[in-house]
DNA sequence: TTTTGTGAATTGCTTCACAGCA
DNA sequence: TGCTGTGAAGCAATTCACAAAA
């Protein structure tokens, strides 16, 4: 595939939103749509949205815009969600139950498929919806790994033990880590990191909203 | 307060990960840190901590660094966070429930203190830790957010639902938002909007692993 | 006419490098 | 010496503006 290798991390963003709009312009019926008319939906210009695309080849007609299914295809396939991939959970906690029961992984391409925790009273225990998920001690997690050619996984634990939970996570040969845990953690160089501070996102928030309006 | 009105997002961001260091740091009883040890353990450098904090006027002392008390107070003026906020939670289905039970909001001076729903069969049961909050019908929104200055709110409902409970969340007052639904919400202006989509979260980093090595 | 794709211009962010201070 | 604060330089991302295609 043609994947270059300076894709700007704001750009990737992006497109990922792109493919989620053009999904539901999709389940619209609509079979073409410009870049101005996508923009104005998701607040972003269509210049950029033409740049971001630039990256990855030719995509629509000039004069028509691009061809929605077509590009719902491509944009998968330049994201790598063009088929479902095996997620593992790490925590077993509240909020990592919250995420085994939230429909929008599936609806993506991700499906949880396997729950860890160190928690031995959680151990042994079904999750899920369908009471489908044991909870699996952490020592399982590189032999299942390797069975489910698992490499995604969701961390959910306290910070206390998130770096521990990560090194686990990378030992037993994750790639990519989507972590909640309220700290920085050391993964190496080509393993990858999101985290999702919630705190943090509120801290943002409540600066912008600071001295504008006093409270 | 000495608030610029040019502090770029990402320098917003990273203030808040230097308030999280930072509290971790003056736990363990440091009195002091230079920008080079900060920048060290999250992964930023150093040049780049002093540019961010130079918005916001003189912060440390030549030769020795940054008084970690101190700073730890400034940030939280910096950044709003110096008093607890109230917070609501609209949407009171899997993910809101976690949230509610989420100890780290609390911990970081944001304490939910509301939570509203449209489903009836979920209006008046108790939710929290201690059972003490009473799910509401969205109607009552208006009253509760006067009376207890709620700027903040939570939204963790379908997407399907997410435009509208925005529009009644910002109708009641509410100057922030943090979304957790996978779709665009439009707001006013003078609203500020975080929006956290986990699917997304999960596209960025698949296309991060991607192309890297094969699978 | 409408709309893409793209070099050029611009804006914004980060890094550099060093004067000044402890 | 060690470290901050900051102008200058460099780099990255966004917007502009227009030629080419439908």
């Amino acid at each position: 595939m043609n994947r270059p290798d300076n894709v700007p991390l704001p750009a990737v963003r992006r497109l990922c939103l792109y493919l989620r709009q053009l999904e539901i312009i999709h389940a619209a019926d609509s079979q073409t749509v410009s870049s101005k008319q996508l923009g104005a939906v998701l607040g972003i210009s269509d210049a950029q949205i033409r740049k971001d695309l630039a990256h990855f080849g030719q995509f629509g007609q000039p004069g028509v815009g691009y061809r929605v299914p077509e590009m719902v295809a491509r944009l998968r396939e330049i994201l790598g969600t063009d088929r479902t991939a095996n997620v593992l959970l790490m925590g077993a906690g509240n909020l990592g139950r919250a995420l085994l029961s939230y429909k929008g992984f599936t609806k993506r391409g991700f499906e949880i498929v396997a729950v860890f925790d160190n928690h031995p009273a959680l151990i042994g225990t079904l999750l899920g919806a369908d009471r489908d998920l044991r909870v699996r001690h952490p020592d399982e997690m590189p032999e299942i790994v390797e069975a489910r050619s698992i490499r995604f996984g969701i961390l959910a634990v306290p910070g206390s033990a998130a770096q521990q939970a990560t090194d686990k996570l990378v030992e037993a040969g994750v790639r990519a880590v989507l972590s909640f845990a309220p700290c920085t953690i050391k993964v190496p160089q080509d393993v990858a990191v999101s985290s999702v501070d919630l705190s943090v996102q509120l801290e943002q928030l409540s600066f912008q909203i600071s001295g504008v309006a006093p409270m």
